[in-house]
DNA sequence: CATATATATCTAACCATTTAGTTAAACTAA
DNA sequence: TTAGTTTAACTAAATGGTTAGATATATATG
């Protein structure tokens, strides 16, 4: 067996970067195998090799964005129980996942685009694992019957909420083109905050 | 020249509507030209006859589209100097485009997963035409001014709006798992009102 | 009206390339 | 010696696109 020493990097590795970006740009019909060999330096052999099959190395590159996801879901968000807190590090997630993982935004759009079901489940486990289900309607729920909430339809508001900060990094490609957004990086950065105030502006009773 | 009686389908015809199904299933990199001429019961050389080469096929079916959504927001939207009336009429658009033309969504997705490029122009020159983008940021700024409106970004708020509206119905497939919406033809329905209002109460100055 | 002609529509068979995946042998380190 | 790692060359199938010719229809002409 060919000792690895720990700076060096496999030739997995390279593969499974090489892979991420082929499969980011051009989509899992549109990736090319050769392609993925040529840019991690290895021979297309070696890809049989390790992932066996071209699906399977999608399927690779796929959990290890999830897995990233979820430890980063780990140490952003607490177990914070007021709801202006929570909002606002969700927020905050949603915005850096999206922006500073560029190439899961492709290959989620695109999953979306075959009816996601290679993520479904991962996504499901990740936010009832964490709780976030039952806790972000719980803390709607409590605020409509303390009276601070107006009344509405609680996971209803929460998809919006969702889409507020998710819509804006999925499409940036086409939105800053339609509705002339010339500083990209500042409208980013004022989204997390702009959408939590105008949510909870739009359930705090008057 | 074969003439064509009026209720006749025409074999272009017939292929635009099996490449439409065909590319919203697979992309244009996983659609099959072959499956295409198979579908729609032409030979494949008719479809090179008719429109020379696959992508070409690809573009006409965008265009296709993007005619049918303009000649839709024709008489969907109207000349309306009122803000909540305009929302709603937004809102339902949205709904409506998203919801019926279901072949729209996965060629959506896959074109922004790739730059978006075939389709900026046409929503930009759409939405300028339309006025959308001076007529909404006018009204929410005059909002502002006249103190109905708190203080905010309008931009900002228009994006919130539009991912209130449209991210629902881009991601249902994910969204209906992870969020457990049993009846998604009732949670649909509702959107449009919910986004308005919680979109309205969030701009309104208390 | 009949015939010739140009033009649009359609088909079966074909082709050049690309592509995912394989193989058998070589190499490397414990 | 053993087992993991790497390579060059290869293959079978799939795929976008072509071709040469057939068929039908409109139009012009005598």
């Amino acid at each position: 067996m060919k000792r690895k020493i720990i700076e060096e990097i496999t030739s997995a590795q390279k593969i499974l970067e090489a892979a991420r970006k082929e499969f980011a740009r051009h989509g899992l019909d549109g990736a090319r195998v050769d392609r993925i060999a040529h840019k991690a330096k290895v021979n297309k052999a070696m890809i049989y090799y390790h992932f066996h099959s071209k699906d399977n190395l999608y399927q690779a590159v796929i959990d290890d964005h999830l897995s990233q996801i979820g430890s980063f879901i780990e140490h952003t968000i607490s177990e914070e129980p007021n709801i202006e807190k929570l909002l606002l590090q969700l927020a905050y997630f949603y915005n850096e996942i999206l922006t500073k993982r560029e190439d899961f935004v492709p290959i989620f759009l695109r999953e979306l685009a075959t009816g996601g079901e290679r993520m479904r489940m991962a996504f499901k486990k990740m936010i009832t694992e964490k709780g976030f289900h039952t806790k972000l309607k719980q803390l709607m729920d409590r605020g409509k019957e303390s009276g601070q909430f107006r009344e509405m339809d609680s996971l209803q508001a929460i998809i919006s909420f969702l889409g507020m900060n998710m819509y804006y990094p999925l499409t940036a490609s086409v939105i800053n083109t339609v509705w002339e957004i010339k500083d990209e990086k500042i409208f980013r950065e004022k989204r997390p905050t702009e959408v939590v105030n105008l949510f909870l502006y739009g359930l705090i009773k008057r």
